[in-house]
DNA sequence: CGGGAACCGGATGCATACAAGATGCATCGA
DNA sequence: TCGATGCATCTTGTATGCATCCGGTTCCCG
């Protein structure tokens, strides 16, 4: 998608940027008009950026309302989750019995992002540690190179992105905890344990759950 | 979504029914004003459709020069493919572990549907026939109860019925083949054979593949 | 004091107007 | 003849205007 600097583009980053981290808390109603005049522009772009964050779950819209920022629920958290796993754990399947020569490159991919995330913990930079998770898990997904799984992924990034704001995945050993889940995973990369591979995918997912569970506010109705 | 009759559903829906019926074939470039004028309202509303449906992967939007109808691509078809089987195989393995009464209750949906189909096939009701096929699969899905998952599989049924208009779905026999593998899809439901239910769902995707290999039409590029 | 209808403000849904980018062709020059 | 340039035309991108619809409030009447 057109990544240029169109009006359309401007509203639909900067909405979607609000959303995601926090500045606009679920349950909110916001307008049109309102992000409209914000970036400085018409209704109209604003319209599109709105249509477009609907269909990515963020947003809902209410025909001659407004648009209601969607509430993280427990059943939303579930179903990332749940939808995570299967993509991701495919992939990992996949990965286990391809080539050797594919699994390898991809593995050795993972190797470079674990690198870098370890650096990112030694040096307290969670910005930098957030972006090699990131980087992490859509190399495996990647590695598909199937571009619906993919899109896919990506709105699902893009929501628990949103549900960890309001978690405690910030304990002090849960860092090191990610690193070696994804280090397990990685490990478990190779023929035949494929469902070794899935299994610790689901260790780590477990863990996300856990963390963030029982921490979400009532969220208004 | 609302199915409500606005002049912007009239316009997504027109357009993707033209679509997927092979009415504007893949390849084809249209524009927001031959659909607007063709459906009397103004390019608003058909903007909206357009922007959807790119969203949905049926149409390109090129800046400034038109909308292109995208055609079916061997790269596509595998993607869907494979899609579908990550997201029906994981359904099935889920519903295999799911308890009793839920699996059952799964179970006689799936029979209800079979039932209907096999009445549609004897009358030779292709439309009926379809729409069975369609409902099998999704009540398979449906069983996750997750919208996600869910969500995805709508498009990719849309995608699959487009890929499916230039192939020979239609041999003499493959009414027969669908039915029994979907037979066999349920017959492998239940505790312990979550594999052999994924084997069969994996022998039916692949029968789809090899009804649609090798038919594609050059696709103007 | 209570209930219902009219009213008002606000938001969207759609139509229309205008500006700007892109393409293809005709034209012009070497 | 061939290539570059400018133009005509088409399409999108954005702005703006207006009608409609919704919800909350007020006002009137019993």
């Amino acid at each position: 998608m057109g990544n240029g600097t169109s009006a359309k583009d401007r509203a639909y980053r900067d909405t979607k940027a609000r959303i995601l981290d926090g500045s606009l808390p679920g349950g909110e109603l916001i307008t049109e008009g309102q992000v409209a005049d914000a970036l400085a522009m018409s209704r109209t772009p604003v319209r599109e950026a709105f249509l477009r964050l609907e269909a990515e779950g963020l947003l809902r819209l209410f025909p001659k309302r407004g648009a209601l920022v969607v509430a993280v629920s427990p059943a939303e958290v579930e179903a990332v989750l749940e939808a995570r796993e299967v993509v991701e754990g495919h992939a990992l399947g996949k990965l286990c019995e391809a080539p050797t020569a594919e699994r390898e490159a991809v593995a050795r991919a993972l190797h470079e992002v674990l690198y870098v995330q370890r650096a990112a913990l030694a040096d307290d930079d969670e910005p930098a540690f957030a972006e090699a998770d990131r980087r992490f898990h859509i190399t495996i997904v990647e590695s598909t190179r199937n571009p619906i799984l993919l899109e896919l992924y990506a709105s699902l990034r893009d929501r628990q992105l949103r549900i960890n704001l309001g978690s405690l995945d910030r304990g002090p050993r849960r860092p090191q905890e990610i690193l070696a889940q994804h280090e397990a995973i990685v490990d478990a990369l190779a023929p035949g344990r494929a469902d070794e591979a899935r299994a610790r995918l689901r260790d780590h997912l477990d863990a996300t759950r856990v963390a963030v569970a029982g921490t979400r506010s009532p969220a208004a109705s």
